[in-house]
DNA sequence: CCAAATATTCAACACTTGTTGAAATCATAG
DNA sequence: CTATGATTTCAACAAGTGTTGAATATTTGG
């Protein structure tokens, strides 16, 4: 009998249960300990895998954030392809960095989920947010340009502003957190993310396309 | 002499300090010796103010949302009766939203830029998002009234969902996590909240607009 | 099958955590 | 001034923290 059960590695079995942790509970509200034992394994084995906490958690938050990337960058160039010769649309540029997270069974994945809980934690965290977001998701600087190209006349702070904006909607929107179930007394479903996805990429088309005139 | 130096109560000084602390590290992250030692006090006077760590928490967050809801109410009256007997405009109310955050000198009080991000850590938190945001600033319901009557013909599901992306732009950007300066390599910068304003009403605007318009 | 390398567990370390009951200090009203 | 009540400190608790070095188990290569 091999040690490795049912194909997975006691590695990724760690990395797994520190993902459910840290999304659920946030970086130091959730001990070495819990996720050694939601990950059935000893204590140790976490930092002769991983080393300290720190690197643990930014491991965790780097494995999907690369699967996140290609699927983006592959749908940003399947757009741009689409419309050449004619430069991309905005609509299509928003739709090629949001549609990734829906496509497939990502969102009934407890996983996938799990992890835009995290993005969320992390992306506003005074502690990781300004660092670790942009060297995870490096490459969506490939979706700045294509703004760039898709508007000529908007300032360089509108279109990083624009994007701001549109980060703050999507991580907030997929962290699930149940802010918008209270707040419409259930007549709008943070677990409905099909509705919120179709909102948000009219709604930040347009103000992409609004501030991209103004002048500044 | 006495002992309350410079009319700051002990009680006010622990408030002060969780503020501090808890806006820069989360609520885990911080000790109550922590908060104890910044406020010169010792740690077993929190517990006899406030009672558990938790509700500490809650009260520090509650202070400064019941005077940013008496603030912004205000900025709504206002923008009703100047715009009476026409119904005010989406434009106006988000406006009313946003701009309280921004005057008098709020933005250079770093009372209030840790407010900010402390508003940014329990929106996107799965602990706290979804019931304390709801009940501490439970007077914005008047906002989503405000912004059904400017738009007649919109779905509750665009209201809300649409709300929940001005949500979740304005808590990222106003918790300066400094991801913008690193994304745009200075070229736009997190402390520049007064362009992230006026970029934000814009955008905000054109999305709930067109939204708004869209059938579900 | 055996030796080397890799993976995993065990046991313990020094320290920090939130909370509490009792003691000491202060403010205030009579 | 004094007695009462409200603050504040002191000291300690049981439990939990990340990390590590040595011991054990497992896999791998010859």
């Amino acid at each position: 009998m091999t040690l490795v059960k049912e194909g997975v590695s006691r590695r990724t079995a760690i990395l797994d249960a520190a993902e459910a942790e840290f999304s659920q509970h946030g970086y130091d509200a959730v001990s070495l300990r819990a996720i050694a034992k939601a990950a059935k394994v000893d204590v140790a084995l976490a930092n002769y895998h991983f080393g300290r906490k720190h690197e643990l958690f930014e491991q965790t938050f780097q494995r999907r954030a690369d699967i996140l990337n290609d699927w983006r960058l592959d749908a940003l160039d399947a757009a741009i392809k689409a419309a050449a010769p004619a430069p991309v649309s905005v609509h299509a540029i928003i739709d090629a960095y949001l549609r990734p997270l829906m496509t497939g069974d990502h969102l009934s994945d407890p996983g996938w989920r799990n992890y835009y809980a995290l993005v969320g934690y992390v992306n506003s965290s005074t502690t990781w947010g300004g660092q670790l977001m942009t060297k995870s998701f490096d490459p969506i600087k490939r979706f700045i340009e294509a703004l760039k190209d898709a508007m000529p006349d908007a300032s360089d702070a509108a279109i990083y502003w624009g994007y701001h904006c549109l980060s703050g909607a999507l991580t907030l929107a997929f962290s699930q957190t149940g802010r918008l179930d209270h707040l419409s007394d259930g007549k709008a479903r943070s677990t409905d993310l099909e509705s919120g996805y179709r909102f948000m990429v009219d709604f930040v088309t347009a103000g992409f396309e609004k501030i991209g005139l103004t002048e500044t």
